[in-house]
DNA sequence: ACTGAAACCTCCGGTTG
DNA sequence: CAACCGGAGGTTTCAGT
């Protein structure tokens, strides 16, 4: 069968295992149908070529070329499904801002900060905060042992905490809804 | 003297036994199959059930039926392709917390941002900002128009936003590597 | 949860505009 | 180069056991 995309990274350069960075494709050329094929898979990722194919008025094989280009040129970089966290057991959302010290490597805070698993998103960012997190963890014990591994890491000066209430939308793709 | 397939009891011994009130799925009993499909169409939503009933060791339809259930359950609310955001135009990224004056309805506010088609997701957060946004456009003068939209918002007090320098890892599902 | 079968889909080659 | 066509092989999705 065909290779799945999703599972491994083709881009070098990369950290380790992460199926989605935003690094290095600026430009890509993408007419009016690949937009569509977007949305539409955007909004169901298991929908076969043949329901895209009615969708987008081209045929079967069409939207299978069109939408493999997509794939190795970068634009889409994989598929998921989307969980409930709750569902799982991860009821506890939080977001943590790292202010790192000024003289230590960013790759060491970074590696350790991937090695912490319910840190589901990591950005870098201007301002203050050199970091900002996104965990997710079962309950607020969890939280704190994440936040005391957070602090422990060489290179982190201090963070800062704000936990979720509640999640009013999240992964929402330009529709208003 | 079969056993009914379609319904699953929760666990008898649990501790809390205390059952939700209807709104949302707190608990769904998944067992170590469930949780290896989850992990596996997270890591690929269009893996194929044949492939899975391969991976978990049991046939294609029972898959079939598991991941099903799962979906109507609330477990799985999704599948979505995976998009490189630079590839399509959105080049900035940016965290805004909104800061509400005291006495507005948050319906409102909500639905106002909820209008602007940028703001992918959207917290409600402990702590002085009553909301965190994640916002993704294309440019500078792009975030500035969402800036002033949001601030516009009758209810708004104030904003604060962090532009994202680099996104270095974004969706991560458990595993650290 | 497995088997078997029919409908469907994927995906290859070749062909056209 | 992008898109269609045909058909072989795999997959989904029903039954029934």
């Amino acid at each position: 069968m065909r290779d799945p995309p999703a599972t491994q990274c083709r881009r070098p350069g990369d950290t380790r295992g992460c199926p989605q960075i935003g690094t290095a494709n600026q430009e890509a050329d993408i007419d009016a149908v690949d937009e569509q094929l977007l949305a539409l898979l955007q909004a169901n990722g298991r929908a076969s070529y043949a329901e895209l194919a009615r969708q987008v008025g081209l045929s079967a094989p069409a939207v299978h070329e069109r939408v493999g280009k997509l794939e190795s040129a970068g634009v889409i970089t994989g598929y998921t499904a989307v969980v409930d966290p709750a569902a799982v057991g991860l009821g506890v959302t939080a977001l943590i801002g790292v202010i790192d010290s000024d003289e230590v490597d960013d790759v060491g805070i970074l590696e350790a900060m991937s090695a912490l698993p319910h840190v589901e998103d990591c950005w870098r960012t201007a301002g203050t905060e050199g970091y900002v997190l996104k965990v997710r963890v079962t309950d607020i014990p969890a939280l704190e042992d994440t936040i005391n591994a957070l602090n422990r890491i060489r290179g982190v000066a201090r963070t800062r905490t704000t936990v979720v209430l509640s999640t009013k939308w999240e992964g929402r793709h330009g529709r208003a809804e």
